[in-house]
DNA sequence: GATGAATGAGTTTTCATTCAT
DNA sequence: GATGAATGAAAACTCATTCAT
């Protein structure tokens, strides 16, 4: 029954907790991957306290005493989801050029990269969204997400569009600003219901050959000048 | 064993035979808006047998009466959603002119009408999108959807690229088509997560601004030339 | 669902009923047929009305209109039962001659004919058994059994001790025909349990090897003398 | 998925551990004995998880947590009870002396005493027996007393009909044996359906009535030599 | 008389949570 | 701190019976 059982704390009761406070890290994050696992195998109905310490190996009672019971476990869950999809993008963002064009294919490419948009995370992601309506914490993550998100998209497209001498940028700069962030989160739910069939090279090209078409001194099918 | 299989509606809906018939059909129904209603408002997970019978005001038997089990009811409740999106899809292209620029402004249209896009389908639509992953009978309603509408849009963007003389048009039509169900695909999202700030008419001037972008002779600002 | 509906009752309303009540007759006997089928193929928990009437192709109403509710149906259905044990019991007598012993081997022969010994017998048998305790009419059917069978095969058995020569030939006579019963008995068992590698002729010469031992100027081996 | 996997008992029942394992040892043969006396006294069909859970004074739970289910935990009572019918064979089996006749008497004996033929027992495998059609390992339970009991009782008789100077003596033994466990389950079948009546005096002399006749070197009326 | 849709009490089962060890 | 046996409210489902048609 617990085979991974986690090495006995008493090992070393007065070394001033150290070792301690590390294990009870550990155990959190396992019940943590564990839950967006079974999420994202099973979906969130099935995800029961018993599936999770089956996978996490751990016992019944850890998971109300590190998150004080099951619906702070998921919640916390989404919020560690949700912060490595941030974790990924401000990598590319670092990672990325200086110019606004830079930065909307850094958003792009980070949204469609193997790291971000995969099985577990798209299945994870979906669940949580059919339970935005009832659970304010996880609905309230997809704000975090436009907050900074769109407003780095936004900035970036008032500067392309300006430079693309259009008359009004502002306006186009939110529409294209808003239309990239949607087209992306329809390329999500493209993978979630066919993640066979998807590409993402595809994915990108679509992308890009909107913003092309758009600001065509900005942007090429390519995926970034 | 069920005590009596779920009669099919479909063997003799209009045989006359009678007011038991029809009252039997009306009962059917009432369960099934009773599931959408709650699904909307509480989750597919808060969707108990016992919500659902307190909001259709009928008794527990029925549901395994009518459709064998709470599993069906729910797909079945997928089932109709899906089926009424179409029966407002189908209205809007019947109701729209003969070009294929008419055709994918219908499309976006009806995708964004107040029928089809509002608080109860979307909560609803992404409820049962959380559940794709698990449930075959649903995840196979959204590829009838590609089916039908990827289709019709596909063909509508050809003749578009063709029309404007571009080099590869099945090439381009193919993302146009993609892109343009990807970005309603994101409006849907916007919608569920933000219901009170989300505006139609901003939606569709996004997605016209894309369409125009690329097709300037076929779409402008206002949604059709 | 109602594929063998009788034959329409308005066909002939003022023959006299006559018809009518032949149909009555036949419904009621197809009930019961499809009762003693369930039960010997499901056991008595698992025959439910709707398990009845889906073997009877009659209507879910018909049972309480023939029986007033399932127990009586069950408890008229052991009585069939039993009755068609004493017909076939009475039948094997009748032809039997007239000498004690013809009597013993009549109800043997009787007892472990295809006719009385089958796999649906045996298995309906059985199952009323297992609800003798709960129910006073099925246990009072065993006490028929015993009333008719026994009596007749002690006077048999008194008569055959007496010829034999036993010094208390009651003693004995009562002995040999509890005796030969509870072989009878377990020989149904073995049936039961064993249906495949049980044998007649094997179960015919147990009883009559002890019959032999005992009786020796009575019976031997081949079942009569 | 169950919450827990039922615990293996076996595992390690006699390590120490302590109190703990040994009051869940406690509340799983509670719950047995509670099914045992729910099955004799309602019948199988009656025995609802909850009448055992009044009976038991448990919880609900409990059934699911110690079987994970009304069918195994009714199929882990009939193995008890098997079982103590096993122990008290063997019991007497071991006070027996060691001549084969002497086997045969414990047989009986056993088979007749209060501690195995008594009304609890006896309903309550008659109700099984109900079942041994719909459920293998009921059935295969009957299975195990052929083998054992009666490959001893077959043994035994192969002796006694040698010594005796039998012609056929493995025919002879055959048929002794199978009839004497025939007899023997007909006495059970008296048991239950006259428990008032049975005497369990008049039951072995039956019995030894026709071994006597048929070995009478080796038995007579008072059960043995 | 016959039908079968409807009922709802009662069944089995699930599962987050508790708490003695 | 950690464990996992125990709890019991609530879930899904069954089914004999009723009764309008």
């Amino acid at each position: 029954m617990s085979q991974n059982a986690p090495a006995d704390p008493q090992i070393a009761p007065e070394q001033g907790g150290g070792k301690r406070q590390l294990l009870r890290e550990k155990n959190r994050l396992t019940l943590l991957e564990a839950t967006l696992d079974s999420i994202a195998e099973q979906g969130i109905a099935e995800t029961s306290v018993s599936e999770i310490i089956a996978r996490a190996g751990l016992s019944r009672g850890m998971i109300h005493l590190h998150f004080g019971g099951k619906e702070n476990l998921v919640e916390a869950a989404a919020e560690l989801s949700n912060q490595r999809y941030y974790e990924q993008l401000e990598r590319h963002l670092a990672a990325s050029g200086d110019r606004p064009q830079d930065k909307i294919v850094a958003i792009v490419r980070s949204d469609l990269s193997e790291e971000v948009l995969n099985t577990r995370n798209v299945s994870v992601w979906y669940a949580f969204r059919g339970e935005a309506r009832k659970r304010a914490v996880i609905a309230g993550l997809s704000d975090t997400r436009d907050t900074r998100m769109g407003g780095l998209a936004k900035r970036s497209f008032v500067a392309i569009a300006r430079a693309e001498g259009h008359t009004h940028p502002r306006a186009v700069a939110r529409d294209a600003s808003n239309g990239t962030l949607a087209i992306l989160e329809g390329m999500w739910t493209d993978y979630l219901l066919h993640p066979d069939r998807f590409n993402r090279g595809d994915a990108a090209r679509i992308v890009f050959r909107f913003l092309a078409a758009m600001f065509p001194a900005h942007f090429n099918l390519s995926g970034a000048r």
